[in-house]
RNA sequence: GGUACCUUGGCCGAGUGGCUAGGCACCGGUCUGCAAAACCGAUUACGGCGGUUCGAAUCCGCCAGGUACCUCCA
């Protein structure tokens, strides 16, 4: 069953055989988020794509060591305020230390990623807690004598670098096109070429978040930080790195650079990257300012959400959907995947109630290959979901009695159901506020007993009464052959 | 302007040469006192034009529309 498992090398653009350096672990590293605003629907995808990775790696043996930082420093704003970085801007916006800024949205996120129920990586570095190692890596990048210093800062020296070695391998393009474009930037007076990049920033006197080093009191360049720690816990060659595509260029063009000057040779194997979600066919971003965070989604507080969405519609909403390709958002696509969850973990609940028969009438084998196969065909969530939705077409046939299923089948079943939908998808019921009150369950059930009674006297009124009043309040009656089955919903 | 990608039925979304994707919605049927749930069945596709091929949603060319990156970005 646990065959090969294929991914989509982004650097040799095509899929390959994954095979880990050291048998029975891999390392993987995952560009995290800038803290400095609450997450987005956006940060949702690389989370759960590589939570699903991280899950589906762990599933078929092996030790997975997880790195996934938090940038907390050293991004410099897009609009040029001349090298004040996003934490720092956004402190003095709400006159609150930078440390602090970086604490409420580090909290947020992670409170965010459990509610999706993201696993926590093995391994949650921030910038700022390696700025010693930065330095290091700037120093050796500056022996080799890939970089060179203007005035207290440290730039990658591109063309340089190119002499020797494939810039824009990863990103596919071709630095004499880079050149040409010219692109009139402010501040960069300091760079010998425009495609060059900053690996150590000088820090202007009103500049906040400084730390000293040989250069000048400063901080250090974005690119930086990624290759940096991601050497440092996982070594200078790992498996997997991973990071939405909107980093390939330049944040994983420059780390692939940096990493080749500083060690010599690539230090990643497999290059993985996450497509955007799309509003209205446009990526959803912060600098766009079309975005809707995690929370809106979960209250259902903002404009354009006609209700609110569980995390678990959330996640299943972007497991239905091919890590690689764009997912537009939009609340029918939402209300679909609410839907069709449902469907799925009301089936999965179910199979306890099933019982083997002597022989089965079901092909629980080929549905388990089917969805093996999917995933390990580049982690194809949408075709091993399909899968498991004709598992519950199955599922709801053997409870009907229509089909039947022997001891071993049936133990196969429960154990793919639970398999993937809860360890590999990792997707959880959900909670169901009042519904294990004890008292109020009894009363419901008082209520339906009353409602058997009508109906045994064929007094439809009060019978539809109850179930009508009962379901106004949330609850779903369903009736059966002798009785009757009910629960709370959300 | 440069580079790359995308365009599938009412909506979302798989699928790289022949074989039903799947979900949601809608319609018909079974079940039900009637519903709901569940099951069964039906319907609606591959942006346009041309080419390759016995055969193309799938390969090639052109056109149209859209997106991403090139600047911070998941």
């Amino acid at each position: 069953m646990k065959q090969q498992l294929a991914i989509y090398n982004t650097l040799s653009k095509k899929k390959e055989i994954f095979k880990s350096i050291t048998p029975g672990f891999a390392g993987m590293y995952v560009c995290g988020p800038t803290v400095y605003g609450h997450a987005h629907l956006g940060h949702s995808r690389p989370a759960i794509t590589f939570d699903l990775v991280y899950r589906y790696l762990m599933h078929i043996g092996y030790k997975v060591r997880y790195v996934r930082n938090i940038t907390d420093v050293g991004h410099l704003v897009a609009d040029a305020d001349e090298g004040e970085d996003k934490i720092g801007q956004k402190a003095k916006v709400e006159q609150v230390e930078p440390m602090e800024i970086v604490q409420i949205y580090t909290n947020s996120y992670r409170r965010n990623m459990a509610q999706l129920n993201v696993l926590p990586p093995s391994i949650e570095p921030t910038a700022t807690g390696h700025i010693i190692e930065q330095i290091e890596m700037v120093k050796t990048i500056l022996e080799k004598g890939m970089a060179y210093e203007v005035d207290g800062s440290v730039y990658f020296d591109v063309e340089k670098y190119a002499q020797t070695n494939n810039y824009g391998k990863l990103s596919g393009r071709k630095l004499e096109d880079m050149l040409s474009s010219t692109r009139e930037l402010e501040g960069q007076d300091e760079k010998r070429s425009s495609v060059d990049f900053a690996i150590w920033k000088k820090a202007k006197p009103e500049h906040i978040m400084r730390w000293p080093s040989p250069w000048s009191d400063g901080f250090p360049g974005w690119h930086t930080e990624c290759v940096a720690m991601s050497t440092k816990y996982l070594g200078t060659r790992f498996d997997i790195h991973g990071g939405g595509m909107d980093l390939l260029f330049p944040h994983h063009e420059a780390e692939i650079a940096q990493s080749c000057a500083a060690l010599g040779h690539d230090s990643v194997n497999y290059w993985m990257h996450n497509n955007m979600i799309t509003i209205n066919g446009q990526k959803m971003g912060k600098s766009l300012g079309n975005f809707i965070t995690l929370d809106e989604f979960f209250t259902g507080e903002h404009p354009l959400l006609e209700k609110p969405y569980s995390p678990m519609t959330i996640r299943f909403f972007i497991l239905q959907a091919h890590y690689r390709s764009t997912l537009d958002f939009s609340n029918e696509a939402l209300q679909a995947a609410e839907k069709g969850l449902e469907r799925l973990l009301k089936a999965t609940a179910s199979i306890d109630k099933i019982e083997a028969s002597a022989q089965s009438t079901v092909n629980i084998t080929s549905l388990q290959k089917a969805c093996y196969d999917a995933m390990n065909d580049d982690l194809n969530s949408p075709i091993a979901i399909a899968n498991l939705f004709d598992g519950v077409r199955i599922i709801n046939s053997l409870i009907d009695g229509k089909e039947q299923i022997n001891s071993t089948d049936l133990n196969t079943l429960k154990a793919l159901f639970n398999t993937f939908v809860f360890d590999v998808f990792g997707l959880q019921a959900e909670e169901s506020n009042s519904a294990n009150n004890d008292v109020l369950g009894k009363v419901v059930d008082l209520l339906l007993n009353l409602r058997m009674d009508a109906k045994a006297n064929k007094d439809w009124a009060t019978s539809d009464k109850i179930r009508n009043e009962l379901t106004a309040l949330g609850f779903e009656i369903k009736d059966k052959k002798d009785g009757f089955e009910w629960e709370l919903k959300g």
